[in-house]
DNA sequence: ATCGCTGCAAATGCTTTGCAAGTAC
DNA sequence: GTACTTGCAAAGCATTTGCAGCGAT
């Protein structure tokens, strides 16, 4: 194995096709298509119908409804994380993994109030909050979703003036 | 009615008639309604429909949109924030707001994976986090929202009841 | 030849909106 | 009296599902 290839790689095709068939699914090019559309969006935060129209470039025969239940396989293979941003739709991203399966900790994501940009934030320091935690509720982390928000270095710039109406 | 008192943390009634005023909108029945059953519900992650449920037992004539349109209006009032856990439906409670108007830090949520139970956890440990973003990227954080999932205690310690007392 | 998978359309479920009547100010 | 609000029903949207034909094994 690499000894610290700690740049994104691409999920092994044919590791996903073990995995389909590991599920009793088959293994079909639709499916392909979406997980490559979304390795090839790495922190893009696709919607649904973003990757259905991504996909559909090249073949445009897909369904949107194929995407979605596509979307649900990847999930519970743990290849992709979901997002919400609260702007009415979900989002999802290629999971960071490595070659042994191990998840790296994700990212957090920096979410600009004022322009709306997300930019991402990789990042372990949640380990002091997360031992606090099982040794005042016994509760065990195992993940975590932190998205933050406030003023991205452009806009903190004009904060000075906060609209008053 | 319920009585929940809790001086220091109930919102004033007349500051939030004066909050609705400042805006220009109207005083009614409804919205403080939807206020108290919120207040009253502290830390429940209640749905528009419970809400509205609950409004309903003492007031029947109250419509599910208007319970709707005076959540987007608390909402902008920064008296409630919303939290999303995944379920298809959007959950909110009342924001911990001082007399003085600052926000406290909120709680994070720590979400069960094996039974569904939701806890919260009261923390500022964010702090050291959020100074090296500001360091590293010049994004200013000003809120946050935290999702743990993993495993409570007593699912925890089924799992691994075994090795360890 | 199985039986799962796909694309389409219809259905679902949460949330928003149009409108006429009602209410705050 | 003048807007703003309300309740109802209808509409909107993202997502899910039923089904007949297609495709992987």
């Amino acid at each position: 194995m690499t000894m610290n290839e700690s740049k994104s790689q691409m999920v092994d095709p044919e590791r996903f096709k073990q995995m389909l068939r590991l599920k009793g699914l088959k293994v079909t090019n639709q499916r392909i298509y979406v997980l490559q559309t979304l390795e090839s969006c790495r922190n893009k935060h696709l919607t649904a119908e973003e990757i259905y129209n991504n996909v559909k470039v090249d073949h445009p025969e897909i369904g949107l409804a194929t995407v979605y239940r596509t979307i649900q396989i990847l999930k519970e293979l743990h290849l992709i994380d979901r997002i919400n941003f609260d702007d009415g739709t979900e989002r999802y991203e290629i999971a960071e993994i490595l070659e042994d399966g191990v998840k790296h900790h994700h990212h957090h994501h920096l979410i600009c109030i004022k322009c709306g940009k997300v930019s991402e934030f990789a990042d372990d320091m949640l380990e002091a909050l997360e031992s606090a935690i099982m040794l005042k509720t016994g509760f065990h982390v195992v993940d975590h979703e932190v998205k933050l928000y406030g003023y991205c270095k452009e806009c903190g710039g004009k904060l000075i003036e906060e609209t008053k109406k």
